[in-house]
DNA sequence: CTGAAAGCGCTTACAG
DNA sequence: CTGAAAGCGCTTACAG
């Protein structure tokens, strides 16, 4: 059997209530009545039980996540994701709470994790957009001690405990890899759709890309990126111009969540079939796309294991305990038609 | 504040001890009783709370895994995630036993399943070869009401709870394109290794690879199946001698757990560099293969999610709670040298 | 600075 | 067939 809060006490020879104060390192206990619990609890080799600790205290969770509104289908994803969970959440004592912003917008995501009531909340989670006053908001935070994760998009140097998301330079060159073999020795270009160079992870995806194909596939070209702001129309419209000027694209690479603009440029002109295409995230329009053979692959990140993910490990810092790393790891997970979830 | 046990036994005017027996389906009640206490707990939405009753039972999960012992990568893989397990499992109440049986050995997984003692075990999980002794051995364990779960190798139609792993045609759909698309228009041939042709898996993935090849790919063609039983020097016969005596092999398929052998094959003549790789099962060698640029892609399913996913399913069905499903699908993984984890 | 007693939401003998 | 009381491993007022 493993050992108790009783025989800890009996061991340090003191009450229960002292061996509460000496775990939960509350005030008040002399330093020599300190030692000896401790020395009990190493002695017992005494793990406290966490749900039976819950319990007692009536714990609950309040989790905050601040996700970018609109209709970007990935985060739209995510919402989904924690609504499912919400659900069930009554379950596991958690409580979600989901704050929608605006996108690409740091002043309102400031104000949102200002608004946040830090004698509440015990852990956030934010799709993060930088800015100095971004920065000072998660500092108010972490001054009040409460866990930080930053979700799909990283904010480094600030004050997070943890980033859940991916590697978007590795994801790069993995798009750079795909789109080298599947075109083969011909030469041509490839045409890059981003949503903006404003944001850190199409920035990071798109350097990655660059490295790779500069450095391994000399027959191909990247043209300049176009930025079509997440916007099925805007996307549509500046690809198009740029396939119509351009001659000699073999290859597209979509950087951001403009897929359905891409898809219907492309569906649209028969010439346009052969392309080459790989983009991000798996949704409805990226999947069919994938199964009629006008995307070649799909680069994607698991919104269901990012949600979870970001929970246990807020959950791992306001209990003290340990993660299992393999497990909080995000891949970066490619897609044919054929492996489709 | 959710409905507790003492909410309902109030609504329905009965005791505790009624509502336990009506909640667990314990026999010796008055079917009025237990319609009266079944109204009160749908009018108050009660859901018992898992981790109180798991503590007021002293509840330990029992599991047992049985897995093949021997050289293979991979399993070896499964052991070492369950062992990581182990050293926190007494955090869950969760006790983890390892059986190991000879690989390839339906007669010793039997009497392994044999030898669990139904009064003691809560939970199996195994790595499946198939017969009719293990059938029945399943049987046995399925008329004791302990579940069931195959573990990377399935047996379709035996008393399962669940199948956790991957989709091995579709497995074989996808390393199939890989190669053809890498390969590109010129024609050639393909070598195919795998560990053993009696293994379900192995089957599956190569007839899934056939059907890509032939439906999509008519410039390629499939080479017999070299069979290496997993074992790295047989691997390198048999391939060596195939690959001297057929020419123009422009790619290869290792279905199986041969890659060491593979390696040093391809590795040892210059002339073998070329050729395009998809093999299965990310392991140290297999990455470095990766990165040295001899394997051209892995396909792998992660072995630590997959022992996580057998845990969390046979839970389940001992506590009678739901599951996520996308947290239980495990994903056909495709890694390039740039996306490792 | 320390302890005795009650309680968190369940389950379990034991009595009747 | 049903209930009162004690207990699982922890925490929390309240007293001293």
């Amino acid at each position: 059997m493993r050992p108790t809060v009783h025989d800890v006490a009996s061991e340090a020879g003191v009450s229960l209530a002292t061996v509460d104060r000496v775990l939960n390192k509350r005030a008040g206990v002399r330093s020599a009545t300190v030692a000896r619990v401790e020395a009990a609890i190493a002695r017992l080799g005494f793990v406290r039980d966490i749900s039976a600790a819950n319990l007692a205290k009536q714990r609950v969770y309040h989790l905050a996540f601040i996700i970018p509104e609109g209709p970007n289908a990935f985060m739209r994803g995510l919402e989904h994701e924690l609504e499912q969970l919400k659900l069930r959440s009554a379950l596991d004592r958690t409580e979600i709470r989901i704050l929608k912003v605006p996108p690409f917008d740091s002043a309102a995501l400031a104000s949102a994790l200002e608004s946040l009531d830090t004698s509440v909340v015990s852990g956030v989670a934010l799709v993060a957009t930088e800015s100095a006053a971004t920065r000072e908001a998660l500092a108010r935070l972490w001054q009040a001690n409460i866990p930080i994760v930053t979700l799909v998009s990283d904010m480094p140097g600030s004050r997070r405990d943890h980033y859940v998301g991916i590697d978007n330079v590795a994801a790069g060159h993995t798009a750079a890899r795909l789109i080298g073999r599947f075109v083969g020795p011909r030469p041509g270009r490839i045409a890059l759709v981003a949503g903006s160079m404003l944001v850190r992870d199409h920035v990071e995806r798109r350097m990655g890309f660059d490295q790779v194909i500069r450095a391994e596939f000399p027959n191909l070209h990247c043209l300049p990126v176009l930025e079509g702001r997440d916007d099925a129309a805007i996307t549509g419209k500046v690809l198009a111009e740029c396939l119509a000027a351009a001659p000699g694209v073999v290859a597209l690479y979509s950087i951001g969540a403009g897929n359905r603009g891409v898809i219907e440029v492309l569906s649209g002109t028969p010439a346009y079939r052969d392309i080459v295409v790989v983009a991000h995230e798996l949704t409805d329009h990226s999947r069919k796309a994938l199964r009629d053979g006008l995307f070649d692959a799909v680069i994607n990140q698991d919104a269901g294991h990012e949600i979870r993910s970001a929970i246990r490990l807020l959950k791992a810092r306001i209990d003290g305990t340990d993660i299992i790393d393999g497990q909080e790891n995000i891949r970066i997970e490619i897609y044919l038609r054929d492996n489709l979830p």
